[in-house]
DNA sequence: AACTATTTATAAGA
DNA sequence: TTCTTATAAATAGTT
């Protein structure tokens, strides 16, 4: 539509690029408005320049614009994926700081360091639970130390048979149970999320 | 441009108006196609028809667009805003799982449970601790019961003294010190993360 | 979905 | 850039 007909491809000479891209990039938008207005359709417009200078138009706010596209166009996982991971992650820091904190009162029961709040039967629970742990720990002390002297008594006293004492080994077991974790220790480790 | 000129503004008639939409839109997304092929510029086009449909056009991608639009548009630190702001949250999840972590292993070595690693001095260290939380308990049993059983024979033998008790009063008191916990007990808790 | 009279957009020139 | 103008293109109203 001028005095000539022109073909629909790059055109070489700068200048006339230039002036091409000015008149009509005021078509387009001028179009794009018309069209938003005569028909009631929410319009949105990008242009770069070759220079690189953005241009655009939109009929509501160009973000609004943006985030129906994203709504509309890709699935909504993968939509509500910034703000939302954000929102996770937050979530999960909320629930280990809940488990934090229960630990952590129950840890300072076991210290007796806060037992306001605790009936009789709730202290004798601990108080039979760290007697429990006593004899292990007493026990298991008496293990390593025992070790040890048996350690110090085959350097003192070096057997010849390879290695092997010979003589007086000190028999011990325990059973030390893994079982049986206090209360609030429900522990929902990982849960990975995943993006983008 | 047509048989008349027509006034920019919304068509009233429904049908018209979606013959004139269709129309324009195609002429509209021509436009923005040649635009970008003869000045070599990128070019974004998003529309959504008054019943919701959406029509794109990208001379690129329109992810692509939109980014270098938020890029530019936007300062670049409100850009990453969502992003980073899942990245802090992130470490913070982190880092009160490493604590959880450490609280918990701490927590089974109080019980007696995970003792293996532990040289006999740590054992000793435990041993007292527990020794002396056990006093602490006891103590504190033994009060709760005495008040119990003071309330009870103060509802057994009322005094007449409008309410107070009169004769053997059950004094006690504790000294249970609320300071000294554990390793790894550290907790930077809240921090607030700001958002937009 | 076609047609076509008119309006609009714009290529080239100044 | 901006204006002018001949011409190409788009499209409003009609069929």
């Amino acid at each position: 539509m001028g005095r000539g007909k022109i073909e629909i491809k790059r055109i070489d000479n700068a200048t006339s690029r230039q002036v091409t891209f000015s008149k009509r990039r005021n078509g387009l938008f001028k179009k794009a408005r018309e069209l938003s207005i005569l028909c009631d359709a929410e319009v949105g417009l990008l242009v770069f320049s070759s220079t690189g200078r953005l241009y655009d138009f939109a009929s509501s706010s160009m973000k609004s614009i943006i985030e129906r596209y994203n709504e509309t166009k890709e699935d909504p996982h993968q939509t509500m994926n910034a703000s939302s991971e954000a929102k996770l992650w937050q979530q999960e820091a909320a629930s280990l700081r809940q488990q934090l904190h229960n630990l952590q009162e129950y840890h300072r029961q076991l210290l007796g360091q806060q037992l306001s709040g605790l009936d009789v039967e709730d202290l004798q629970n601990l108080e039979s639970k760290l007697e429990m742990s006593l004899k292990n720990i007493r026990l298991r002390k008496d293990n390593v130390m025992m070790d040890q002297i048996q350690e110090l008594s085959r350097k003192v006293y070096k057997t010849k048979s390879n290695g092997h004492p010979t003589g007086s080994t000190i028999q011990h077991s325990f059973l030390i149970t893994d079982n049986e974790i206090g209360p609030n220790l429900e522990l929902s480790l990982p849960e990975n999320v995943e993006k983008e």
